[in-house]
DNA sequence: TGACACATACCAACTGGTCGGTATGATTCA
DNA sequence: TGAATCATACCGACCAGTTGGTATGTGTCA
């Protein structure tokens, strides 16, 4: 995968551009929606380089969903949420930090590997283990934090932290279900905010640590 | 939508048919991928059929989605949870009844609509609205109950019972996501479990009722 | 007779994918 | 040094099959 050319600085070569047509185009459709055509007009190339670069559409949707996955990743690494010193506070934070991030376009808060799986869960087993790995690899990172806090909290014995993470997660993509439905992030927004309630009662036993939920 | 004309018993017409097929096919497939053609092979009938009952494939997704509605609004509305006469009890025999929906093959127990938004939301307004229209009403049936248990253990003043279904329904959404990613429903069921025990933290304010996630 | 419920045949546009070709830079070696 | 060779990146015409949709015909029944 290295740079095996050096390119003219500025200048992207077929295959990034291709990937970063995809991350837009299929969240705006989906995956079924996106022809190989659009993504080559999306990124200024011709459908030659398209096939030079992916083999076939199917993998151009793995290679899409690792590149989600590297960038997201990158995104949450350097996210401020991770300077907390209290783990229980860390993971608020990453909600708050998910929540602050359902500012914009739905096509461009949403997820891209959430979008995908919805439709390709049988139609392509290689799309479908790609989207679980950028899922499940995210959720992971969650997953540390969640031990420490049970086990600081003295809570460690009825909270498996694997299944809380994952959970988070299916929050979010339930709640940008909903947004889409609703054509609104406002009530994605609300779920975060029940979710974090959630962790706040399960660690503190606190219910009324916040203000409610609506507002 | 009623049905003007006789049917020979066990028969059943084109319309009612090729609904069925698009529970099933758009559910497998996704709406994008599933083509008229495929929805007539399944529905055993001719595209004239199609196209003399749908003036378009738009249309048939907005007709499924209110089909959708129609179908799983009866199912809940004969369901069992309804006659326990505490109205929080209800609400978690109601997630009880969730979960137990969860036994099968994915494409059988995830939802129609929230399938079809994902991929629909941008390019389809009306599909959009009849999804949203399904799964909003969904959620209004379970708000009489949230509001009467609020109002019961006297916590009605910070719970908003619309929020609270409407949350409900998307740790739904997001658990039939990640078990389609993980290609296993039981990662939905640890969901399904954290939502019960947030409802039960929410009212009662103990956190140990139950026995803790995992399993 | 005529309205309805379909079937058959068909169409233009588009689908994912192939193919022969070219431009360019790296490598080899006389 | 420089000609020959090779690999990569990309182009764009083309293909067979499929797409959503239409036009028209046929059988049935009130």
């Amino acid at each position: 995968m290295g740079e095996v050319h050096s390119k003219t600085p500025g200048q992207v070569d077929a295959r990034t551009r291709l990937l970063a047509a995809a991350l837009k185009v299929i969240r705006e459709r989906g995956y079924g929606a996106t022809s190989v055509d659009a993504l080559c007009a999306e990124a200024g190339v011709t459908k030659g380089a398209f096939f030079h670069h992916f083999k076939s559409k199917e993998m151009l949707g793995v290679a899409a969903a690792q590149h989600w996955s590297d960038t997201t990743s990158e995104l949450f690494a350097t996210a401020p949420y991770h300077n907390e010193r209290d783990p229980l506070t860390r993971v608020l934070a990453y909600i708050d930090f998910r929540t602050e991030l359902l500012d914009g376009p739905l096509a461009e808060i949403t997820c891209l590997v959430g979008t995908m799986v919805q439709e390709s869960y049988q139609s392509s087993e290689a799309i479908r283990k790609a989207c679980d790995a950028s899922i499940s690899a995210h959720a992971a990172t969650l997953e540390d934090d969640i031990a420490a806090a049970a086990k600081q909290y003295g809570t460690a014995n009825c909270i498996d932290a694997r299944s809380l993470a994952l959970h988070t997660q299916a929050v979010l993509q339930g709640a940008f279900i909903l947004a889409k439905a609703k054509g609104d992030a406002s009530i994605a927004r609300e779920s975060t905010a029940h979710l974090k309630r959630y962790f706040q009662m399960l660690f503190t036993g606190d219910a009324q640590q916040r203000e409610p939920n609506g507002g």
